[in-house]
DNA sequence: TATCAAAATAAGAATAATTCCTATTGACAA
DNA sequence: TTGTCAATAGGAATTATTCTTATTTTGATA
């Protein structure tokens, strides 16, 4: 079937929020953000386009924080910051991972190495002062 | 109040366990694991002084894999290994983060980092050859 | 045009992990 | 013994996520 913007005008929409963003959003956060200008969207369809974005490889999950699953449109390897009281995600993308780092973790683990996260935790800039 | 072995006994088994073991384990999976030798352990209990472990910094959790939440005994920091298959999970020890790494994600983020957690994710050694 | 099949979706039920609430128990001190 | 306070059991409640089913949308075809 051919792509129709019509046809698709939700998945796409929420692939189109997701890569827009700085947020990292969570399922929720998307579906809150798109629902006034789709109102008959509902969270399910997020969550399933979520799921499917992420096993195409087209989103990253960043694993949840806070109980909630977040997601990151920009698939390309990049270092994080979490805040551990507002939650919120940085990315840090002046700081690299040493690519040698994944060589040696497949030799170190005896298996296939196929991503590599590096996440710092903490207070943000702004938490740090409260 | 003085810490009396019977009072604190189920609270001193969970720690003990996550200390004991390299299984990186879930709430669940301590609960199973001790329920045989303390019967009357409720699921609960285990996740309340999970909680109480993580907030006393006696335990680190690594975060949620296929929807579960797991923990780790050894709070020094190490570098792990989690199977995308199998959800096993391998501490990574010979490899290490560059220490002046925290430095420059505190600079970057302009917060502050209490903490950096680098995870590799691939199939592990039996996963792979599947 | 009328009909068809397949993909996408809505809505809400179901599930599963986790947290919360309340009554009970164990330990110690007065 | 009694008071009280921490620790706990048990189960209810909550919350994020997944699943199910019926409906809608679309393009293709008769």
């Amino acid at each position: 079937m051919e792509r129709t913007a019509k046809h698709f005008r939700k998945r796409d929409a929420i692939l189109s929020c997701l890569r827009q963003t700085t947020e990292h959003p969570s399922a929720d956060w998307v579906y809150a953000k798109l629902k006034p200008e789709i109102p008959d969207l509902a969270l399910g369809t997020v969550y399933r386009n979520l799921t499917l974005f992420k096993d195409q490889g087209l989103i990253a999950s960043l694993g949840t924080v806070g109980g909630v699953e977040r997601f990151d449109g920009n698939v390309t390897p990049h270092v994080h910051f979490i805040c551990t009281n507002c939650h919120r995600i940085l990315d840090l993308s002046q700081i690299q991972v040493p690519e040698e780092l994944n060589a040696s973790a497949s030799r170190a683990s005896g298996g296939e190495v196929e991503s590599c996260q590096l996440t710092f935790r903490g207070k943000c800039g702004s938490c740090k002062e409260i």
